[in-house]
DNA sequence: TAACAATAATTAGTACAACAAATATATAAG
DNA sequence: CTTATATATTTGTTGTACTAATTATTGTTA
């Protein structure tokens, strides 16, 4: 296959991309669930391990610290999580998911996933599996 | 499969989209092509296609007018580009390919497919195939 | 212990994304 | 012709991404 030939799949993979974002955000206003996807992201880490430093954090999500910073910042403002400073190393805050939190993710959770599975109703398991499987080989070869 | 077990491709082309992007961002930077991944995008349509207006630009790479607008002054302050205007229609713009611009594309282009390939290198053309079929289904089933 | 390096988080600056609203112009309907 | 509607683009706002620089703290080593 020439070069030519394979120079759609970044366009396609970014549009993709986009449209997920776009649906999930579209069904979150009309839910009026009050996060973005992002956030949610960083909720759903911390329902499953509390608690978490920053960078922990950051690492799960694969997001950078500025922009974890910048999301930990508006979850606070809506009381999803707090800042808890470590007495062990003053250089670290834990995010500790509040009972708000909790409460919402018990209440959003189900619907989410619901949501998240509507991209796959016209492709198989083996489909998913296969997606997978190519998009980490991409994300391996492109190790920076 | 349970709903739980699809929890993740979104985390996952979300993280392999970002880094497709730094890659070739890195090599840009190194190449020293002064010009973004998105800004590129705008390019290559214009040198497939020159002189479209930028509704047509914008559908063609799959971005939304505001954020044309912003990535087009960007082309224009760089004298990549520029915006004409057409007699016949005094809301549009055609968006020019300079000649200066062209020239940068004829220097870029083949480094660009370079670049572009990294990705497959340990994937099969029917990876590309089923990445390419898969990306579209799921584009489709959210049609918003 | 003092100097140096490493780590955790933040801040600042620029770019892109999504959405809503505004502006200007063109076209259609009455 | 006038009103209404549609189209092309821009502007404003909020959120995310990346880089580099900064602050505060901890760890290492001479």
């Amino acid at each position: 296959m020439t070069k030519e030939s394979f120079n759609t799949y970044s366009y396609l993979l970014d549009r993709t991309n986009r449209r997920i974002k776009q649906f999930a955000q579209k069904k979150f206003k009309e839910e009026s669930f009050d996060i973005t996807v992002d956030q949610w992201l960083v909720l759903k880490s911390l329902n499953q391990e509390n608690d978490q430093n920053q960078s922990e954090l950051a690492e799960q999500i694969g997001k950078d610290n500025p922009t974890l910073t910048r999301i930990i910042d508006l979850l606070c403002k809506k009381e999803l999580v707090e800042r808890r400073q470590l007495p062990s190393d003053r250089r670290c805050f834990t995010i500790h998911l509040t009972d708000k939190g909790k409460q919402k993710m018990e209440e959003w959770a189900p619907k989410v996933a619901e949501i998240r599975m509507k991209a796959w109703e016209n492709l198989t398991e083996k489909d998913y599996e296969d997606l997978k499987r190519i998009l980490n080989t991409i994300y391996q070869s492109l190790e920076i």
